[in-house]
RNA sequence: GGGCGCUUAGCUCAGUUGGCUAGAGCGUCUCGUUUACACCGAGAAUGUCGGGGGUUCAAGUCCCUCAGCGCCCACCA
């Protein structure tokens, strides 16, 4: 055993060379656990961040949740799989690149590098990115197997996304389609719904005519758009405009060809806005491009890629960008005495959360996945309906297919966000992603994983949307779609955890992905958890520069301090705040588990290591007790708090029961203890069984002390259970009666006799630490014996040290507090009585409850057992305070 | 407009299907400390659980309502 350990715990010195124990030991790789049942698989999918940059706190908030409940199922004796991985992140990522490469001077990149430079560009980023996120996970003790490394753009994933977009394209799923789209200029790419940012932006709404004929007066903020309108929509019921729906105008705006205005009703018109009348441009905005699609209008592009008007819009207009010809259109209106209105208001834009433009709605051919189609061999199911099947009754109506959402509530938005859910536009016109999988020759398409033969085809440029490629993760990072063992053995993945932002993109199109392919969920559990913000409850961003580098932080307080920090006071689903100060507490903490390990290890020297087994329990005194039965219920909590996900609750027990009941009480006891023999095998006892609950949370000081005196690892040890402490503590209690008043009172007589005091009436008994205190409290048997034994005795609560001194000098002992304050048996019994009454009124109502035919007979068998349940218990509690009456009357 | 969340000690937050005297960390104050740890110890103070109403034997917890803060979705033509 080594000895003299630094006074203070060096997280710096220790953690990556454990690290690298962990890494070569094996104990990542569930293929080289040892498991006592063979089926106990368990498996997690690491949420791969992205490769546009390095890891901020939010990722080592995800390590570390996801880490405690890697390290705590290995240590149930699972063969427990976390797999590494990094999402390209398509569109970030080729975004992020860009914006460098203009830094540096490339003003476009695509036209200046072409495709397959810039990607060698973007590949080189997102490498160095990868190799700088890979050894940050590493630093944060992230407890994954390095051997199955994921990348959604390396050979496998990709394969998976071709052979499931192979799949969806022959049923009929994925389908190109001529719609509005968001387009974003600057990227020269699509953005699905999901990857929009509205912005309230204030503007201008034109009220005007588009000509003197036109009876209809509509309102509208872009007015240069109406350079392209069919139509005006005005509401069914509208009495103002009722005699014109169905009639034809033709007005001449300046456009290239004379407008022909068709005037619709649409029960979606507010009557109320503008001047109750809308004007309909199906190619610039998707509701326009529904009422085109249900009333058979005509549709005219005005707008190009580019973001500027086309040849549609006119000779006057073609060339010019969105502002200016908005303005020249303004002028026109006014020179024609046609705009009516001009008021400043403030409204939405929908802008490209990437590349950080306006959207621009424009009609397009586009991939789309049909999410209300019926597929094909699914019962007239649609994808629509595996997502909310999965949530609700589980995949196919199996309950025991049925994904747990903690905390609940999400299921409810989740399902309203289905509702709301629209065609998925799948495809990118960006270069760095997957490239579809689909070849034209002419008019003909091909669709398969491998390319067609034959020098006349050629592929689709457009590239995936980078959720496509996440939504396969549960499965394509085991191998799927070859038949792996990974697969069997580790799908659905047992559990996943991410934060509640992602919610809709990602586990929505993980649960559409694998009910889709596999027919399958993808996990049996998701556990969700908030964002982290400020001290001030600000988002950390790059534009606030509130960022916190986590390797800062791990350099300044060591990794464990980090982990605890972060995961302790939060609650599932639920924002958190993040300061410095925390980790101060959090490293004390580390550093207190580091002076206790230290202490006990010193002291160990001296009597070589005992098992509690071997103690007798006679030697045992109530202190002794009163640990074992407190680690007794640690133990146990633990266990179910980290079964429930509560990883704070569970940090918080440990930290109280580590400094307040195991370094300051029961640690200081044990030095003024003759019995050094059975303290220190308790104590070690009890330090090992807590380095492994600790473990999952502060795994890098767990295994250093560890390795102090054991040669194997903890992070593959069996995490403890209460048995061992259940049976030494039951047989204890049958040798000898034990309570702590009882050792209180021959403590008291055995001073009185050393220094002969005088039998006095009133003597103040010192006891170590308020943990004693309030266990007597509790301990309503005690008190009859100690009414029997001595007539007054006071006890207060003190310290250990205290305790020296004054048996030191017992003749200075005096009269603290009366008896009567520790117990007030007046207040005692009327508290005690008012319970009682409350509780029989309560027993009362429930045996009326269950004796009412209806309610046994109506009620769900469920809320009836629960209620007889509830009548047991409380008949069991009315017995007990009539116990409690009577031993205190 | 629809939905969700939050409001508990000076600060940051826990508080499981209603149930013992509402908790923790940090901070504050007092005292202490040569012998595991000042990244320490012993104590203390601080709460109309946002306001109001209701259900109940019992409400921080459930229901209604009002107020403040925050988020998400839709839309604002």
């Amino acid at each position: 055993m080594k000895k003299n350990l630094p006074k203070t715990y060096e997280p710096w010195k220790y953690e990556d060379k454990i690290y690298r124990r962990w890494e070569r030991s094996g104990a990542f790789n569930p293929d080289k656990l040892v498991s006592a049942e063979k089926s106990s698989y368990y498996s997690i999918a690491m949420p791969p961040p992205n490769v546009t940059g390095v890891l901020h706190l939010g990722h080592a908030l995800e390590n570390s949740i996801m880490d405690i409940q890697t390290r705590f199922q290995r240590m149930q004796g699972k063969k427990v799989l976390l797999v590494p991985g990094t999402d390209h992140a398509a569109v970030a990522t080729q975004a992020k690149v860009e914006k460098e490469l203009v830094k540096e001077g490339i003003k476009n990149p695509r036209e200046q590098l072409g495709r397959k430079e810039l990607l060698k560009r973007v590949r080189q980023y997102s490498e160095q990115s990868k190799k700088t996120i890979i050894s940050q996970i590493k630093k944060m003790g992230t407890s994954c197997d390095w051997s199955r490394l994921a990348y959604t753009l390396d050979k496998e994933r990709s394969e998976a996304v071709n052979e499931v977009f192979v799949k969806m394209f022959k049923d009929g799923l994925i389908e190109k389609d001529y719609r509005v789209i968001n387009w974003s200029v600057k990227g020269q790419s699509t953005c699905s719904d999901d990857e929009l940012e509205h912005r309230e932006e204030k503007t201008t709404l034109y009220t005007f005519k588009y000509s003197k004929d036109f009876p209809i007066a509509i309102s509208t903020t872009r007015p240069e758009t109406k350079l392209g309108d069919t139509a005006v929509a005005v509401h069914p019921k509208d009495k103002r405009y009722k005699k014109y729906i169905g009639k034809t105008f033709t007005v001449d705006v300046g456009a290239k060809s004379p407008l022909k205005i068709k005037v619709i009703a649409d029960r979606e018109v507010d009557p109320d806005f503008g001047t109750g009348a809308l004007g309909v441009t199906p190619a610039h905005s998707q509701i326009d491009f529904e009422m085109k699609e249900k009333n058979n209008l005509d549709l005219i592009a005005v707008i190009g890629k580019n973001g500027k008007m086309n040849e549609n819009a006119g000779k006057e207009y073609t060339g010019l960008t969105i502002k200016q010809a908005r303005k020249k259109f303004v002028t026109w209106l006014k020179n024609q005495s046609l705009l009516e209105k001009e008021e400043l208001i403030t409204h939405n834009v929908s802008t490209s959360d990437r590349f950080g433009d306006i959207i621009e709605p424009l009609p397009m051919e586009q991939w789309f996945v049909r999410v209300n189609k019926e597929i094909p061999g699914h019962n007239g199911k649609t994808l629509k309906d595996l997502m909310k099947e999965a949530v609700t009754v589980g995949h196919n109506g199996d309950r025991s297919k049925k994904i747990i959402i903690t905390p609940n509530r999400f299921i409810d938005q989740y399902l309203h966000w289905i509702d709301n859910l629209r065609d998925w536009c799948i495809s990118r016109q960006i270069w760095w992603g997957h490239q579809i999988p689909v070849w034209y020759d002419g008019t003909k398409i091909y669709c398969n994983t491998e390319p067609p033969s034959g020098k006349k085809w050629q592929r689709d440029p457009d590239t995936l949307d980078t959720w496509f490629s996440s939504g396969l993760w549960t499965f394509s990072t085991l191998g799927w779609p070859q038949k792996t063992n990974d697969f069997k053995k580790y799908h659905p993945t047992s559990w996943m955890q991410m934060g509640y932002e992602i919610l809709f993109f990602w586990m929505a199109r993980m649960i559409l992905m694998s009910t889709y392919t596999l027919n399958e969920i993808p996990f049996q559990e998701v556990y969700i958890h908030g964002i982290l913000r400020d001290k001030t409850g600000r988002k950390f961003s790059k534009s606030l520069g509130n960022g916190i580098d986590p390797i800062d932080m791990i350099k300044k307080y060591g990794t464990d301090a980090l982990r605890l920090g972060l995961i302790s006071g939060i609650a599932p689903g639920n924002d958190s705040r993040f300061f410095e100060e925390k980790l101060e507490g959090t490293r004390n903490l580390v550093n207190k588990i580091w002076n206790i390990s230290r202490y006990i290890l010193e002291n160990q020297s001296t009597s070589s290591p005992q098992s509690l087994s071997k103690i007798k329990p006679e030697e045992l005194t109530s202190a002794d007790l009163f640990i074992l039965k407190k680690m007794m219920r640690l133990i146990e909590s633990t266990n179910q708090q980290l079964e429930k996900c509560d990883f704070s609750g569970a940090s918080d027990q440990l930290r109280d029961f580590t400094w307040n009941e195991l370094a300051d009480w029961y640690l200081e006891i044990s030095k003024f203890e003759d019995n050094k023999k059975v303290k220190t095998a308790i104590l070690f006892t009890v330090l090992k069984d807590l380095l492994k609950l600790w473990h999952p949370f502060m795994p890098f000081v767990t295994e250093e002390v560890w390795s102090k005196f054991n040669d194997s690892l903890l992070i593959t040890e069996k995490y403890p259970r209460k048995n061992s402490y259940s049976k030494i503590i039951k047989k204890a209690r049958r040798t000898h009666d034990f309570d702590l008043i009882k050792d209180l009172i021959v403590a008291i007589r055995n001073i009185r006799a050393e220094y002969k005091i005088p039998p006095a009436k009133k003597i103040k008994a010192i006891i170590y630490g308020h943990s004693l205190v309030n266990a007597i409290k509790s301990e309503v048997e005690l008190i009859k014996k100690l009414r029997t034994g001595i007539e007054e005795l006071t006890i207060e609560k003190s310290g250990p040290k205290i305790k020296r001194a004054a048996f030191a000098s017992v003749n200075e002992i005096e009269i603290y507090i009366p008896l009567a304050e520790l117990i007030d048996f007046k207040k005692e019994t009327a508290r005690a009585k008012k319970e009682l009454a409350n509780y029989e009124n309560f027993s009362k109502q429930l045996k009326n409850k269950l004796s009412n035919k209806q309610f046994t007979k109506n009620a769900p068998k469920e809320i009836v057992a629960r209620e007889k349940e509830r009548l047991e218990v409380t008949l069991k509690n009315i017995k007990k305070i009539k116990t409690y009456l009577k031993s205190i009357a």
